[in-house]
RNA sequence: CCGGAUGUGGUGAAAUUGGUAGACACGUCAGACUUAGGAUCUGAUGCCGUAAGGUAUGGGGGUUCGAGUCCCUCCAUCCGGACCA
C-alpha cells in the first residue's frame, strides 16, 4: 500500500463535489446558526487567457489553510470565489481576434477554474459570481443608481438621498446647512422657480455619482480613459503608451467627500502599517489655510491656499498656474510677451515631460500682490511647478523654508527674506516649525508651530481668509470608453440625465460586432443604432465596478430581489480575512471602502469597513535560466572581429564561461579554454592565444533544465536554429546560468501548477507552496524544493501503512514521549497556523514525523490528531487515512485536538552554561534547583574550572528556564 | 527626493518576550540497498583550522552579564509615492 497520491486526490475532489462538502449555508437555512461564522476572502481574480503559474495560487492556499482551521475549529466558513470578468485584455483580445470578450471569458474562467479545483480549493462554487454576468451587474448598476441619488450631507457626515438635498434648498436654498458650498447661490423662492435642466444641474454638482466635463488622462494607444492610478509616469500602467490631458464627459464618484471618512476607517481595520501609509498618503489630507491677496491695480484677488501661514512674512514671491485664467487678466503690458511665450511653451510639454524632467522654469507677471500684513509688494510669477488642481493652483513662496521655492528664488534671483534667523543658512531652505520667527511684525518672538493658529486668527480676524483643509486625492473618475464594462444605466433626454427605473435593470451589454471606438472618443456603444435612439448613455464602467462589491454578493448570490439579504449581510458582516497583493493599495481597496460606507451610509448594510484584517501576500519571482552562446571572438591586440553568428551554434557551459571571465587571457587555464571553445567552434585544433570572446546569454525555458543541468537533447528539440547546437560541457553536463526575476512568459521562467500537481500532488504542492518562507514576503520560485515535502508526505505515509504489510496503525498505548510529540505538534500548528506563519507549520509537520519515525510510533492515539492537524494543509492525504482508519464521517469536519500542557512539561532542562557570555558547555539541571545549587554544580564543571583558571567568578548570572553566565 | 520593507550558510529559510544563531528543507559530499537510480535509507555539511580553538546574522559604533533581536549611523536591494504648497 503505498502513496498514491493520484488516485487519492482525484478521488477525493470527487466524493467532495458529489457530498457538496463545501456548500456553505446562510444561517436561515438550518445549518451552521450554531456556529459563529468567519469570512475569508482572497482577491477577486482577473481571468486572463495566460492561465496560473505557481506565483498566482500562494495567497489561494493560505485562505484555503486558514477557513479549514477555521472549519475544524467549528466556524461556519464562508470562502468564497469568483471572477472579475469585465475589463480591458478581454476586450483588447477582442479588437486583436475578432473573438467576443463574453466567448474568451467564459474559456479563460473555465481553464482558470480547473486549475484551481485541481489544487484542491474549499471553494463553494455555487456561490461564485462573475462580474460580466447580468444577474450580477444587475446590482452594479443598482449600486450605481444609489450613488447617483445620493448627496453627502456634511453636517450628518453621511451619503443622503437627493430628495433630502432637494428639500434643503426647496427650505433653506443654497446655503442650507450641510451643502457643500458652491458656485451657485439661490433662495428657496429662486429654487422653485428654476427650470428643471438648470435644478438639474445643480444636483448634479451633489450627486456621489455624478457626470461632468474634466480633464481625463486619456490614452490614445488604448482608446480610453485612465484613472490616476493607473498612469504611472505619465504612461499607461497597462503597456507604457502615452498619457494625455482631454476634456471629456465623463462619470465621476464623489469620494473626496469621504477622504476623512477613509482616513479615520484607517485605524478600526487592521491592515498592515505600510498599507495604511500608502492610504494616507493617497488620500493627502493638509490643513492650513486659505489667504486672499490684493492684487496691485487690479479688482481680483490672489487666493493661495498655503499649510504654512506662520510664515506669511517670509513671502518674497507669489506662482500661480499657468492654466489660470488670472494669468492672462493681471500680466502687465511689458511682461505680455514673456507670458504668451512662456504659456506657449507649457502647452507642448507633455505630462510626461513634466514629470520626467524637473528644470525651474517660470516668468514674472509684472503684476504685485500685497502683503495684507506689512503692505510689502510681492512679484507675482507663473511656473509648472505650480499644479492648478491643487489647493487654489496659487502659492505664496517662502524660500527660506520651503526647498523648490529657494531653489526657484535662486535661479532667478529673487532677493530671499530670512524669517527663522539661524536656522537658515542662506544655503539651502529649512521647513522647520521650531524656530523662532524674525522680521515677522506681529508674529516676531513666536515659535513657528505655535504662531500657526495666531496667523490663521488674525488672518480671519481681517476677513481676508479662512482656515483651511486639503486633500491630494481626487474624485474618482467613473467611466470608460469601452464595449466590455457595465452599461450605466442613464438615459440622456435634452441633456438632463434621468436615471433608469429600478425594475429596468439589468440593462443588459447589447451584442456588438466591432469593437472600434464611436464618435468623439465615446465607446463602441456609440456605434450602436438603437442604443443611441433610445438616449442611452454609451460609456461603460471601469473595472472597478463590479469589484467594488462583490464580497457582498457572495453572502447572498442568487438573490434577485436584492443585491444582497440584510439578513445575510448582518449574518456575514465583515470580511474577517482578506489576502492579497499590494498592488491594490490605493485602487480597489478605497473604492470598495467607499462603496462599503455609502451602503452603510444608505442603510443597506450594517458595517462601513468590508474588510477587517487584511493580509498581503508576496509576489513569487521566477528563477530564470540562461545559457550563454559564442557569438564572436576577437584575437586581443588585432581589431578584426570575427562573427559566428552563421556558423552552428557553440553554448558554452556557465560555470566554464565563469571561470573564463575571471582569468588572466595569458594564464594557462585561459589558453586552455580558449582553445576548447575554438576546436568546438571548428570542429579542429587552432592554434591562437589571448583570445576574448564575445558571448550572449540567452533565456531558456526552464522546463528544460533540471536544477541547472540542462536537457540538451531537449534544447535541441525546442527551436530549429538550436537543432545543431553544440556544448562545451563541464564533465557531462552542461550548466545553466541563473538570475531571479518577475515571473514573465517572455522569460521563459513561468512554472504551471498543472504540472507540479501532476508530478507530485495537490498536497504536495499547497504544502511546498507554503514551505517557500512567510506569506507576506516575496521570494525566488526553486521547483527542485519540492521534492523535500513529497519525501515529507510518503514519510509521513508509512507511518499509517507500509507497502507490503498495508495498514500498520495500532491501538497500542502511547508512552509519555509519543504524547510530549504529539501535544508540542498541536501547540505548534496551532499557534503557527493562527499567526498565518504557515511555512513553520509545515516544518512543524516534519519534526513531528521525523521524530515519530524515529520512535517507530505507529499508535492511532497519537497518528489520528496529527491526522486532523495536517487536514488544512494537504486535505486529501488526511482524508484517505483517516477513512483508511475506519471513520465514515468526514475528517473536514473533525474536532480540533486539544493541546493539553500535561503532556509537554519538563523536569530538567539542557541548559547553556556561558563564561563571560561566549557558550562554552552545556549542563542537565532540573527546572526547579535553585540559584545556590546551581551556581555550585556550576562551578564544580570542568569545562567551567578550564576556564576560570582559578580565578573566582565575579558574578553567576541565572536565568530559571534560559541560561547561566558565569562573569569573570 | 520622500515613505515603507528587507538584508542571517552555496539556496529557501528558522530563532514568537534580549538568553544554546542557522530549526526544517534544497543542494553538495560520503555510505547502505540495488541489474540500475533522477527510488529509498543512514551520516556529514556556516566559514578558517588536523585539533584545541577562533570567527560569523550588510558595514561601523553604542546599551547590556548577554544583541540577529534594542538605540545611533552608514551602505545595498526591492516596493510604493512622487512637483500636493
Amino acid at each position: 500500500m503505498e502513496y498514491d497520491f493520484r488516485r487519492i486526490e482525484k478521488n477525493w475532489q470527487s466524493k467532495w463535489k458529489e457530498s457538496k462538502a463545501y456548500k456553505v449555508f446562510n444561517p436561515e437555512h438550518g445549518k451552521g446558526l450554531n456556529k459563529p461564522k468567519y469570512y475569508v476572502l482572497d482577491m477577486f481574480p482577473y481571468p486572463s487567457g495566460a492561465g496560473l503559474h505557481v506565483g498566482h495560487p500562494l495567497g489561494y492556499i493560505a485562505s484555503d489553510i486558514f477557513s479549514r482551521y477555521k472549519r475544524l475549529k467549528g466556524f461556519n466558513v464562508l470562502h468564497p470565489m469568483g471572477f472579475d470578468s469585465f475589463g480591458l485584455p478581454a476586450e483588447q483580445y477582442a479588437l486583436d481576434t475578432g473573438q467576443h470578450p463574453a466567448v474568451t471569458t467564459k474559456k479563460n474562467i473555465e481553464t482558470f477554474k480547473a486549475q484551481l479545483d485541481n489544487i484542491g480549493f474549499c471553494y463553494d462554487w455555487e456561490r461564485e459570481v462573475q462580474t460580466s454576468d447580468p444577474a450580477y451587474y444587475k446590482w452594479t448598476q443598482w449600486i450605481f443608481l444609489q450613488l447617483f441619488n445620493s448627496f453627502y450631507n456634511r453636517q450628518a457626515q453621511k451619503a443622503e438621498n437627493i430628495t433630502q438635498l432637494i428639500k434643503l434648498f426647496e427650505e433653506h436654498g443654497s446655503n442650507a446647512p450641510g451643502v457643500a458650498p458652491s458656485a451657485f447661490s439661490f433662495t428657496p423662492e429662486e429654487w422653485k422657480t428654476l427650470d428643471e435642466k438648470t435644478q438639474q444641474d445643480i444636483l448634479m454638482n451633489y450627486r456621489l455619482a455624478f457626470c461632468g466635463y474634466g480633464e481625463v488622462n486619456w490614452c490614445e494607444a488604448l482608446g480610453t480613459v485612465l484613472a490616476n492610478d493607473e498612469v504611472v509616469n505619465g504612461v499607461s500602467e497597462r503597456g507604457g503608451h502615452p498619457v494625455v490631458k482631454k476634456k471629456l464627459r465623463q462619470w465621476y464618484l464623489r469620494i473626496t467627500e469621504y477622504a476623512d471618512r477613509l482616513l479615520e476607517g484607517l485605524e478600526k481595520i487592521e491592515f498592515s502599517e505600510a498599507m495604511k501609509e500608502m492610504q494616507t498618503n493617497w488620500i493627502g489630507k493638509s490643513s492650513g489655510a486659505e489667504i486672499d491677496f490684493d492684487i496691485k491695480g487690479h479688482e481680483q484677488k490672489l487666493r493661495v491656499y498655503t499649510t504654512r501661514p506662520d510664515t506669511i512674512f517670509g513671502v518674497d514671491f507669489m506662482v500661480i498656474a499657468p492654466e489660470l485664467d488670472l494669468v492672462n487678466e493681471i500680466k502687465s503690458a511689458v511682461q505680455t510677451a514673456a507670458v504668451d511665450e512662456y504659456l506657449d511653451y507649457v502647452k507642448s510639454r507633455s505630462e510626461r515631460e513634466r514629470m520626467a524632467e524637473k528644470k525651474i522654469s517660470g516668468v514674472f507677471t509684472g503684476a504685485y500682490a500685497i502683503n495684507p500684513f506689512d503692505g510689502r509688494e510681492i512679484p507675482i510669477w507663473i511656473s509648472e511647478y505650480v499644479l492648478a488642481g491643487y489647493g487654489t493652483g496659487a502659492i505664496m513662496a517662502v524660500p527660506c523654508g520651503d526647498e523648490r521655492d529657494h531653489k526657484f528664488a535662486r535661479h532667478f534671483n529673487i532677493p530671499i527674506t530670512n524669517i527663522i534667523g539661524s536656522f537658515y543658512d542662506g544655503e539651502e531652505a529649512n521647513p522647520t516649525k521650531e524656530a523662532v520667527l524674525e522680521n515677522s511684525g506681529f508674529l516676531n518672538g513666536l515659535v513657528m508651530k505655535d504662531a500657526m493658529e495666531v496667523a490663521i486668527k488674525a488672518i480671519e480676524e481681517k476677513g481676508i481668509g479662512t482656515r483651511k483643509v486639503n486633500f491630494k486625492m481626487r474624485d474618482a473618475a467613473f467611466s470608460r470608453q469601452r464595449y466590455w464594462g457595465e452599461p450605466f444605466p442613464i438615459v440622456w433626454k435634452n441633456g438632463i440625465a434621468y436615471p433608469l427605473d429600478e425594475k429596468e435593470l439589468p440593462l443588459e451589454l447589447p451584442h456588438v460586432d466591432s469593437y472600434k471606438p464611436g464618435p468623439d472618443g465615446e465607446g463602441p456603444l456609440a456605434n450602436i443604432p438603437e442604443w443611441v435612439e433610445r438616449e442611452l448613455e454609451t460609456n461603460t464602467m471601469p473595472g472597478y465596478a463590479g469589484s467594488s462589491w462583490y464580497f457582498l454578493r457572495y453572502m447572498d448570490p442568487h438573490n434577485d430581489k436584492e443585491f444582497c439579504d440584510r439578513k445575510a449581510s448582518d449574518y456575514w458582516n465583515q470580511v474577517d480575512l482578506y489576502i492579497g497583493g499590494t498592488e491594490h493599495a490605493v485602487g480597489h481597496l478605497l473604492y470598495s471602502r467607499m462603496w462599503t460606507k455609502v451602503l452603510y451610509d444608505l442603510g443597506h448594510i450594517g458595517f462601513d469597513e468590508p474588510y477587517k484584517k487584511l493580509v498581503n501576500q508576496g509576489m513569487i519571482q521566477g528563477s530564470s535560466r540562461f545559457v550563454y552562446r559564442v557569438a564572436g571572438y576577437q584575437i586581443s591586440g588585432s581589431e578584426a572581429e570575427v562573427n559566428l553568428g552563421s556558423k552552428k551554434p557553440v553554448y558554452i557551459s556557465y560555470n566554464i564561461y565563469n571561470e573564463f571571465r575571471g582569468l588572466d587571457p595569458k594564464s594557462d587555464r585561459a589558453v586552455e579554454i580558449s582553445s576548447l571553445i575554438l576546436k568546438h567552434i571548428y570542429g579542429k585544433e587552432v592554434n591562437e592565444r589571448d583570445v576574448i570572446f564575445k558571448i550572449i546569454q540567452h533565456h531558456v525555458d526552464v522546463y528544460l533544465v533540471d536544477g541547472f543541468v540542462l536537457d540538451k537533447v531537449a534544447f535541441k528539440k525546442w527551436r530549429e536554429e538550436y537543432a545543431e547546437a553544440d556544448f562545451i560541457l563541464d564533465g557531462d553536463d552542461y550548466i545553466c546560468g541563473a538570475e531571479v526575476e518577475k515571473m514573465s512568459k517572455s522569460k521563459y521562467n513561468t512554472v504551471n501548477p498543472d504540472d507540479l500537481v501532476m508530478k507530485y500532488g495537490a498536497d504536495t504542492f499547497r504544502m511546498y507552496e507554503m514551505f517557500l518562507g512567510p506569506v507576506e514576503m516575496s521570494k525566488p520560485w526553486d521547483t527542485k524544493g519540492i521534492e523535500g515535502v513529497h519525501r515529507f508526505l510518503k514519510k509521513f505515509w508509512r507511518l499509517f501503512a507500509e507497502e507490503t504489510k498495508g495498514l500498520i496503525v495500532t491501538n497500542d498505548e502511547p508512552t509519555a514521549e509519543e504524547m510530549k510529540v504529539l501535544h508540542k505538534t498541536i501547540k505548534k500548528i496551532e499557534e503557527d497556523t493562527e499567526r498565518f506563519s504557515f511555512n513553520t507549520a509545515v516544518s512543524g509537520f516534519m519534526i513531528a514525523t521525523n521524530e515519530l519515525t524515529d520512535l517507530k510510533c505507529h499508535k492511532r492515539s497519537v497518528l489520528e490528531p496529527i491526522l486532523i492537524l495536517l487536514t488544512p494543509y494537504a486535505p486529501h492525504i488526511a482524508a484517505e487515512l483517516w477513512n483508511l482508519l475506519g471513520h465514515s464521517d468526514s475528517i473536514l469536519d473533525a474536532a480540533y485536538p486539544k493541546f493539553e500542557a500535561k503532556y509537554v512539561a519538563e523536569t530538567s532542562k539542557e541548559y547553556p552554561i556561558s563564561i563571560n557570555g561566549k557558550l562554552r558547555t552545556t549542563m542537565n539541571i532540573a527546572l526547579d534547583a535553585a540559584q545556590p545549587e546551581v551556581e555550585k554544580m556550576v562551578l564544580e564543571n570542568e569545562v567551567v574550572q578550564k576556564w576560570l583558571e582559578g580565578r573566582p567568578p565575579k558574578k553567576i548570572i541565572f536565568v530559571k528556564g534560559k541560561m547561566v553566565n558565569v562573569v569573570v
